[in-house]
DNA sequence: TATGAATGAGCATTCATTCAT
DNA sequence: GATGAATGAATGCTCATTCAT
């Protein structure tokens, strides 16, 4: 019931770390990591700009605490997608959320395909591979799914599934029509219906 | 076989310009329109940085630049194809265009996608309608192959088509795999076939 | 005696800015706005350059500050004066402040005349009209002495007297001859004398 | 009654000269010298940029070629009024030549005054000097008409007349008030009858 | 002479990162 | 831990001047 200062401090610190995560997700998607600043993401997060050193040594830190919240927040809907029994099921789910994004979509991609494009421009720092990484979650979930299926070269078919996903985001984005979402998503489910 | 001192140097001016293009459109490729410089382009185009101004007057128009120059290499490309009697035989041409890319795409994706997504995040400048525009071009001529196969729905098959190239360039890059490219591209031979 | 921490680094503060609005208000008046560079006024004040921009953000609100500098001083002045019973005294201590500032008007100016009729030819910026006020506040203490002595027009009187400071400024700075200063003052304070 | 290639081509080459000073003394008179390019006159001259160097060495040349145009012009002026008999209607008639200018002055003005506030905060080229000389022309013609009336001091009332001129301008200029000449000019014309 | 093109020094501004308290 | 302030390297862009023809 009471609370240590303490307790209080690092529950506190705890949550600031979480607030520079979550800003840094957003505003990152939303502008991209290079036209994005520290004081950008601190000014989203209520953060002084000082203070965010203390908990991200440098921007790429920043950089890469946004990717995993990405990560984060793609472990929640494919958790979520788990509880249904039917692995088609899930993929017809996963596939219905990203439709469900179209709006997002269309004005800033995907917030993981977009960022990997970026990042695997740069030679230092191997960013790059986080991205990657947090990609291949998602393939290896996709994964699952089709060989809980009994499909055969599931692999190929999380490529398939996972590349059109990119594809049409990335459409979306640069026509800036959010229909695209919708046709492509629509073809998807067909598809996931035909195997 | 004469070269008169006047058109040497209009030549010669016009060769400066394309050069600059030519580096803009390779750099900016490798590097992302925001990590390049200009003195990375003039350097690539052997320019003194001072006067690529006088053919550029912002870096927006080089980025622009750039982009005109992949469209026109896409034109090139398209046009190549057009000279084949089949039109499904000119979609597998491009699909094994995009597949002999494929170290390309790996290391940087695909030129005109990962710039329209970089581009697409910019409030200011027209630039980013400019990326779409580019794309628009490619979805146009896959859309004239598809009607005169007769197919039904040509605009969301050439949707497809691009939305598959963008998709498994994009994850071959993020997972530095070409692979991807040419598992993917076979699989888009084989549906073509189907089609 | 004592000082806390906090208000040391305030006051520190409040002096840095201090100490660049005033050197703004130097070097701008000796050198004019276009040719002084934010490296010159960082100089002057004995502050790294960067560091400029965390007070002004931009060379335009620098150049207002040394404008507001420059009123600022105009306003010490005239509060001076202002503990003087007699307006005509006050009017008459005004031109005899002028003079003694001969030797700076002769090689510089008067920084608000000079200042204005720089600014005055830029389109952009509303800097302009600020030079402007800052004259029209001498205009108007002027005409509260006139009208305070019970003279007619004290709107046009102002407008003489002001006039009449910067046109000896500028004669005597065209001419490099201090001398303009005391020729025309003496003739302004006959003049004060005789209404 | 013909014309060889040579003096035409000299005709033609002094016409380009003076159509660089006309445009040089238009062009700096309302935007300053500072913010004046080369190509800004060259444009209003019509002439290639390149071309502008050989009348002209420097960019400081062609701003004290800016000034003796100014120079010349004033010459007309007070050239039309040595025509008239009277030598205070003579001075009165300048008066009326400035207030007929008001439009002018309220926006930009003094051509000479401004340039040689602006060319006084320079250290190097001498420039200066240059301006001040052309202002003493106009000091040394009133003080010829001053002393033809008889009048003790002309070199005096000479500094008060022009005095009164520049900083009626400033004034105009400064508040954007065109008024300001009127009122002024008034003023000047009772002065000098009052003599 | 005429002219488009070339050159490079200079400047305002941004921003990641560090520092002092 | 928290914070405003400090720092300096980097970058886009301008422009007087020069060059080649």
């Amino acid at each position: 019931m009471t609370d240590s200062k303490g307790s209080t401090r690092v529950r506190a610190a705890g949550a600031k770390r979480q607030r520079l995560m979550s800003a840094a997700a957003e505003v990152v998607h939303r502008q991209g990591a290079e036209r994005t600043t520290i004081a950008d993401i601190a000014r989203a997060a209520d953060v002084p700009v000082g203070n965010v050193y203390y908990y991200f040594k440098t921007k790429d830190e920043l950089v890469a605490a946004a990717l995993s919240e990405h990560a984060r927040r793609l472990g929640t809907l494919t958790g979520g997608l788990d509880a249904l029994p039917d692995p088609r099921a899930r993929l017809k789910g996963l596939v219905e959320a990203w439709v469900s994004q179209r709006e997002l979509a269309a004005r800033y991609g995907c917030p993981t395909g977009t960022l990997a494009a970026e990042l695997d421009k740069r030679a230092e720092g191997g960013l790059d591979a986080e991205a990657g990484r947090v990609i291949r979650l998602l393939l290896d979930w996709a994964e699952r799914q089709f060989r809980e299926l009994g499909l055969p070269e599931p692999d190929g078919l999380a490529l398939t599934l996972v590349g059109a996903y990119q594809g049409m985001s990335l459409l979306a984005n640069a026509l800036r029509e959010p229909g695209v979402m919708d046709r492509e998503g629509a073809r998807l489910l067909a598809w996931l219906d035909s195997l």
